[in-house]
DNA sequence: CCAAAAGTGTTGTTTATACACCCATGT
DNA sequence: ACATGGGTGTATAAACAACACTTTTGG
């Protein structure tokens, strides 16, 4: 079959997902890219994501393209923005719903690269040039990100099912770019009442054990404040 | 003519915008429905809005249908978020990014009545029912404003060049259904250094005439805090 | 002189910031 | 014993919340 079979009284755009990805890994504030097999900007990085389905809802969309190209789901997801400019693609028309998604980082393996897809991560201070519009989108979702450190519980999106104050802390401060005091971070993050101790405790080195704290609602992202 | 002449090699969904435009009326948050004139929901009030043009931006489609439904232009427009479930539109699949607006309280003169355009306004708290998922784009458009209200300057947009101070502790009452403190509020609005005296007053009826003030930077919504 | 909205300060409470030492462990 | 990261409190400053009376005008 070679001809092209959907057709419509009125010219339409085409629509696709793209998903900002970001992770913690080696105290630096990650993303995942995936390696273009076609052209345009073939053989070059861009995000994950692709068409949508007729039938599937956008975060659905988003959701089936980020497990089909990495194998990862059941992870946190927003819309983020939707991106149209009438050049972004030279190819036709193609109105992008971007998603941001964040991933705990012992969750972070990727499934073997296929033939199709080649997937990798990326230090955000580190980027390699992006396909298409990519490098706005992905700026616009480390903005968002920034901002709701502040007043949502997203950070914890990031951490495993328990963990130390030190290491939420260093989220924090990863994504931050600044230091904090200690002190004054635990009297913040305890007074709003957001974790609960373990009673386990983490032996790690040569020096006193770290309380385990975990998330008390986890999954739900709410607005603190 | 009546062939589907725009074909492609896969399914494409129709992409249009709506837009939420906001006024105070009255002493009322009110915003603006369109009487659809044709089905579905034909004679049901809808958002303003349409399909986007092949060579035009997002949101110069969202204020291009506003100037056509109702000869406004040249108000603040922000992308709200995008609607894309596969079962919003009875006739076919679409995706609406939806915009909201505001609009000055002395501007909110619709030009009159066309054939093809019926346009009026509502009080937000008495909505009639609206077409497609047009209520849930409205809520969130209403959250978003109450949002903003206090960490940007938003409220602005409502405003006529010149105001009281009582007229802008209004604004804010008036969109989050709760009485302030005249004294905080003046205090509050002061320090963040927004608005400057004109020196002239108005003189309203008996009783002590108010300073005018304006916006030292009107156009521009900022983030304060 | 009366009614009506404009205008104005002080006090207590909560929240944020700055800052330094002791504790428990492994080697 | 020492190096390492874990853990804790206090004092100051800033932001916010509660609260009532005087001023100026028009009729």
């Amino acid at each position: 079959m070679n001809t092209k079979q959907f057709c419509y009284w009125h010219p339409h755009p085409a629509v696709t997902t793209d998903i900002v990805l970001f992770t913690l890994r080696a105290e630096k504030l990650q993303l995942l890219l995936i390696r273009r097999r076609n052209p345009p900007f073939q053989g070059g990085w861009a995000l994950p994501g692709g068409f949508l389905d007729m039938d599937e809802d956008l975060a659905d969309c988003a959701k089936r393209e980020l497990e089909e190209e990495t194998g990862i789901k059941n992870i946190y997801l927003e819309q983020l923005y939707t991106f149209g400019k009438a050049k972004r693609d030279p190819r036709e028309r193609v109105i992008s719903v971007a998603y941001y998604a964040l991933i705990a980082s012992d969750r972070i393996t990727l499934k073997p690269a296929s033939d199709a897809t080649e997937a990798a991560w990326f230090a955000f201070d580190e980027l390699p040039e992006l396909a298409f519009d990519h490098r706005e989108i992905v700026e616009k979702a480390h903005e968002r990100l920034v901002a709701k450190l502040d007043y949502s519980t997203i950070a914890f999106q990031f951490m495993p099912k328990q963990f130390t104050l030190s290491e939420l802390q260093n989220v924090y401060e990863t994504i931050r770019a600044e230091a904090l005091d200690k002190r004054n971070f635990r009297k913040w993050i305890l007074a709003r009442n957001l974790v609960e101790a373990t009673g386990l405790e983490r032996r790690n080195g040569s020096h006193r054990p770290a309380q385990l704290f975990h998330f008390k609602r986890p999954g739900r992202v709410e607005i603190i404040r």
